[in-house]
DNA sequence: GCTGCTTTCCGCCACT
DNA sequence: CTAGTGGCGGAAAGCA
């Protein structure tokens, strides 16, 4: 993915006005320190902008871009950053971004930091897929984008061609799973090092299959629940014994759900059950009846029916797009 | 699709 | 007085 033949792997850095300066530069920062191991570079990090000079920060200074959207033809990886100010649109695409990402070829990758997943959504190269931004924003990411798989629990999701991050500092994880995926692990960490980050953080491999990492800061009311329900998604889960985890009282629980994660307690069993069952439909051959036991769901009518509500096709067909081969 | 039963969601309000 | 909690009940959703 993304290995260019010719001279150094492309980064295209796409900013908007009101972009947050720290998830502009942690790109410019993880991708421009890598090394390999004859001391090259092996990557060209260009910032651009819809058009080239001043570009406002949501701080009070601006960057002055040199390259406008052109460069995106040439690139190998496209991360677009945060920018409050237009992601807060209810369509955070003006006409000439749009062009300029659905002009992008199927071999460019494309990745987002915090709410810049708002833009790689409206221009649709989310759907179906799944992936996370800022916990914050979750619930009006699922009100826009229902056909995204939102997982607000990650530090990031690998997609493949797509790759979103969720706030701010995540970004860091996300760019060095890139650099980790493109030129192994030494590479990865020795810009971690220099960078003074941990090299990995938290979750290890069950990142790269979005399957939840603890957020440490956030979430702390519904955490003792929501991890016991993940360990018996397999099974019937009441909402009085989950109650009885925190322990708290079932209204208690399910305000902390909508205050925390901006869903019901069986809408958030739900989405984590089709995670599980998507990740079966995508890794497995167990046929469908089975993967829905598994996950949870009674049947596999059950299955389908949150399925297509969500996801607007039928597992069969998901598999038949997203089956992983090998 | 219909029916009847069970569970969940959430505004309201009382209590600590 | 404010903040958090939790019981109640009607509407809605889920399920067989």
């Amino acid at each position: 993915m993304g290995e260019v033949t010719t001279g150094r792997h492309r980064v295209a850095v796409l900013v908007r006005h009101g972009v947050r300066p720290l998830e502009l530069g942690l790109v410019h920062q993880i991708f421009g320190q890598a090394r390999l191991g004859d001391g090259t570079a092996p990557y060209e990090v260009l910032t651009c902008a819809a058009r080239t000079g001043a570009v406002r920060t949501d701080s009070d200074f601006a960057v002055h871009v040199e390259h406008d959207y052109a460069a995106l033809t040439t690139a190998d990886t496209v991360v677009v950053p945060a920018s409050q100010e237009t992601d807060e649109d209810d369509d955070p695409l003006d006409h000439e971004l749009r062009a300029a990402l659905s002009a992008l070829g199927p071999e460019v990758r494309v990745a987002s930091v915090c709410t810049g997943a708002f833009v790689l959504a409206a221009a649709g190269l989310l759907d179906g897929r799944r992936a996370t931004t800022h916990w914050l924003s979750a619930e009006r990411f699922r009100t826009l984008y229902p056909r995204v798989r939102l997982d607000p629990d990650v530090l990031y999701v690998d997609e493949g061609r797509v790759l979103t991050s969720a706030g701010e500092a995540s970004g860091i994880d996300l760019c060095l799973h890139m650099v980790r995926g493109d030129h192994g692990v030494a590479v990865a960490n020795d810009v971690a090092r220099r960078t003074v980050v941990p090299p990995h953080r938290a979750g290890g491999q069950a990142q790269f299959l979005g399957r939840p990492v603890p957020e440490p800061q956030v979430a702390t009311t519904t955490a003792a629940a929501r991890a016991w329900a993940l360990e018996r998604l397999h099974e019937p889960i009441a909402l009085t014994d989950l109650a009885a985890v925190g322990p708290m009282s079932v209204r208690t629980l399910t305000r902390a759900f909508r205050a925390e994660l901006g869903m019901s307690p069986t809408e958030w069993i739900v989405q984590r059950r089709l995670d599980l069952a998507c990740e079966l439909l995508e890794r497995s051959d167990l046929p469908v009846e089975q993967i829905a036991d598994r996950a949870g769901f009674g049947s596999a009518s059950g299955l389908r029916k949150h399925f297509v509500a969500r996801l607007g096709i039928a597992p069969r067909s998901y598999r038949t797009t997203f089956r992983v081969r090998g």
